[in-house]
DNA sequence: ATCCCGGATCGAATCGATTCGATCGAATCG
DNA sequence: CGATTCGATCGAATCGATTCGATCCGGGAT
């Protein structure tokens, strides 16, 4: 890589063999100021005959203050965080306003005990994906770097602006649908509580330490309409998992079984249907599921779920615009979307005994 | 964001406030060189009282050469690029090796004419993801720059570090299959053959001006086995297109359909099953149908699909262990991974007349 | 002929650290 | 007790650009 004999060229040595200074070798390149024609050809020969790439971006970075990174942390492994659609979705509206500027992303999988040192990512503004509780120490890290932070549905945190969703009230209305259905007997798949991602029933000391934003407002939401109801937690928000869940609820006598899940994403759902399917249990008719998100399930399951449509590419790119404006040095204003309820085949009323 | 009355600390105000050279309170933060106890305490209270957030990352790049950042060359929007999971298990294995040591994985979705120049983006190496001959200047440019560059399933570059899959022969092999089999009427539906992303029958002229260099292996594969194979290319990796692909293939008078389809990957050939069901053909009875890639498709298909499963986490590993290599200084070996025919439920013989 | 203006270029300061070689005092060794 | 070594610290050079203010020069206005 590095030899010594040829060295690495840089703006000084173009603009040596160009017969100019450094200074105007460097408004050729970045093109502001003017420069005489014959000046910029001049440099720009002496450039191609010394094979010299243009400015070196880390030095630029430092001088101007800018990297053109944005850093996207989410708390999940690297692939895991994309094996759910409704992040792709957002990762498009991400790309529309800053990929497509210029900006990089920067994935940033962020873990307590991970390699990343988020104190030392060259970035302009991070992104906060999915975050929980966990993340405070980070956000003040951060924060102390002064760099601006946008959050996707996070617990409220001073100084970052906030992309919402209703998440409590979506399920609300949800888990109204399924009471004026005539639901009573209803359950909760809810996504992870907290980074441990413990597939289990739903407890109160659990929600009492659960530390994931979005779950718990989502339950939340159940719970306003259904007091009592309980559930498991998925270990993650794929079909596998939602399978799990449904078993663990499903697999039990007719008695004790809900009539009407509530799942907090719609993989989650159709792994819930598909364990219905299995232990012969009819959808809709015998069990009602709701979903979460308004991915296309694209085959996934026959069904078309009933489900909570979130503007997920909407989402994204209101980050990304906020992002964009933070760095323009203006105040981004943060931006609440709301989720709408789609009918679809998943939910009915529930069985007369 | 910048506040003239109160700017943003430097480790040279950390180390005037300590009492100490900037140079002594480099070493504490960095751990390099030996650092008195007391003094360690003084410079660490220094930083806290002024909430220094520890060395300017963009500066301390510059200094040392180093970013710990690694470009991610896609050429598809951000989003799709992950939307089929045969990426996703790259990435896993590009986490493992690369993000679990510290790297943070820039994403950089390449377009002739997309925002992102790759001269300016702050990188250690980049890693070129199925990518086609369209990124040869690109490349260019990255290696005036001077970048370690590996690239997945590529054209031979020279001094770029090839990770390679048989895709050729892996393709032959499961012609082979379908010709023991009894078939003799085999349509391919390929991955995209150019950025262009045209969805359109196969010809001689556009596979002379393709530029997709998987795609085209895997054609090549399946021709050494049946030379006269037509077919279509899909628009992407989904299973949408792969649907499209199979209504253009197999809604046709039955004497012209074929009775094998071999597929690019496994998304596509979930598509192609669905649109023979939904004409009413029966896989495999009446169609047999061959994927590649060998992914959990988790209920996209019920069948177990015939497919050449590629080891695609170790890939990813053997990608990042490549970036790795090149960092240290060392130079890495290039990698060839081979396929594996795994026989599912999609392929029999052809029907009988 | 004088004055002024603006285009082109340059010098020097700066961005915020890292690192090499030198210095200095104290402890170790013969 | 002098020589040596080691640990701790510091000064200065360096990484590779950008940018501000100053300078120089030719041409149009007066």
């Amino acid at each position: 890589m590095s030899d010594p004999a040829n060295p690495r060229p840089t703006l000084a040595g173009v603009a040596a063999r160009a017969g100019v200074s450094a200074s105007t070798a460097s408004l050729v390149f970045s093109g502001a100021g003017p420069v005489a024609e014959a000046t910029r050809t001049r440099v720009l020969e002496a450039a191609a005959a010394l094979g010299y790439a243009g400015p070196d971006p880390t030095a630029r970075s430092l001088r101007r203050g800018r990297t053109g990174v944005i850093g996207v942390v989410t708390e999940d492994r690297l692939g895991d965080a994309f094996r759910d659609p409704i992040n792709l979705a957002l990762l498009d509206g991400l790309g529309e306003e800053l990929a497509d500027e210029g900006f990089g992303l920067l994935v940033l999988p962020w873990a307590p005990d991970s390699g990343v040192d988020l104190s030392a990512v060259p970035m302009d503004a991070a992104i906060l994906l999915g975050c929980s509780a966990d993340l405070a120490h980070s956000v003040e890290v951060l924060q102390r770097r002064r760099l601006p932070l946008v959050a996707i549905e996070a617990p409220p945190l001073a100084g970052v602006v906030a992309i919402d969703l209703d998440n409590a009230d979506a399920t609300r209305r949800g888990a109204e649908l399924l009471r004026e259905l005539g639901h009573r007997r209803v359950a909760l798949v809810t996504l992870p509580l907290d980074l441990g991602r413990t597939r289990a029933p739903l407890t109160p000391a659990r929600e009492q330490e659960a530390t994931a934003f979005t779950a718990m407002e989502r339950i939340r939401g159940a719970r306003a309409v259904f007091p009592d109801a309980g559930g498991v937690s998925a270990g993650g928000s794929t079909v596998a998992e939602g399978y799990l869940a449904g078993r663990a609820l499903l697999d039990v006598p007719p008695a004790d079984r809900p009539t009407a899940i509530v799942a907090q994403s719609d993989l989650l759902a159709a792994g819930v249907i598909r364990a219905a399917e299995e232990l012969g249990i009819a959808v809709p008719a015998e069990l009602s599921v709701l979903g979460f998100d308004g991915v296309r399930l694209d085959g996934i399951t026959p069904y078309a779920l009933t489900t909570l449509v979130q503007p997920a590419v909407e989402k994204g790119r209101a980050a990304g615009r906020a992002v964009r404006e933070a760095l323009a040095g203006r105040t981004p204003v943060p931006v609440s979307f709301a989720s709408e309820l789609r009918a679809g085949t998943t939910a009915a009323p529930p069985p007369t005994f």
